[in-house]
DNA sequence: ATTACTGCAAAGCATTTGCAGACTG
DNA sequence: CAGTCTGCAAATGCTTTGCAGTAAT
């Protein structure tokens, strides 16, 4: 996100550990854990401490610029921009590597609810199964 | 889960304490908090300890019995029988009300990953938006 | 200059792990 | 009676918080 860049929220102080943070966002093409975040930030040379890419975090999305992901099964929360795509993960069950998703059976789909009246805001859909990786470690212990 | 229930899973030794887990699952409907299990089993006179509950949750995830879900923004996982019924719900945001959904958006959908070969074992949808008492209570706030 | 932000340390909290004694099959 | 399970305590790991110094506007 550069200087100028009209999707920094307004109001928000520029400091360079949060467009370093941003940056190591922009950089990537999946979802991040602070964690990962922070040590990315670290090998550009931009020190940031852990707790405050949390607290920056924390406040991108609050101001909508970044959305937060729990994956079941993972004990981490993810990050990535809010790029406006609707996007669902798959997530592998054995070695929790997170897969894209391209399209969302949302998509043309009328759901029926057993009450009416319920107005749909979003929703959130997790896959789980087995990487092409793990599934051949999976069918191997099977078989064995 | 009675004795000789057949839902018990084949080769799973029989502790008090882990019939006592069951139990509470069985009598609820919704999905509870392994902390929340643990206090129902101790009302009922039958001691657990909240790490007895971990292990015991982790050995029937990994038996098929039950299911662990991570609700977002929420730092607990919450826990239930797995009824095998293909079901999901929509959560009101304000009352948190649970509404069943009739439909499936996964029935003719074929997903596409961004990276071939993944295997899927299944699949969670988390609908989340106004129920129709609380909706009239949001525009109502919005109006004002 | 004023106010907000960050480094750092330390706390919080759900969950996991280690170990010795208790219990199940 | 052998091997597993549990009580208990302590550790772990992600995330949050408190505080004093630092930086942005």
């Amino acid at each position: 996100m550069q200087k100028n860049n009209p999707s920094w929220p307004a109001g928000i102080k520029r400091t360079k550990q949060r467009e370093s943070v941003i940056s190591v966002l922009e950089n990537s093409d999946s979802p991040l854990s602070a964690m990962e975040i922070c040590r990315q930030a670290k090998t550009k040379n931009n020190s940031v401490w852990l707790s405050t890419v949390y607290r920056i975090l924390e406040l991108f999305v609050r101001e909508g610029v970044v959305t937060r992901t729990d994956i079941t099964n993972k004990d981490m929360a993810v990050y990535e921009l809010n790029r406006h795509l609707h996007r669902h993960y798959a997530v592998c069950l054995r070695c929790k590597r997170v897969i894209e998703m391209n399209n969302c059976p949302f998509d043309n789909f009328v759901p029926s609810f057993s009450e009416s009246g319920f107005h749909i805001f979003g929703h959130k859909i997790e896959i789980y199964g087995y990487c092409k990786d793990c599934e051949k470690l999976f069918f191997k212990g099977k078989e064995s």
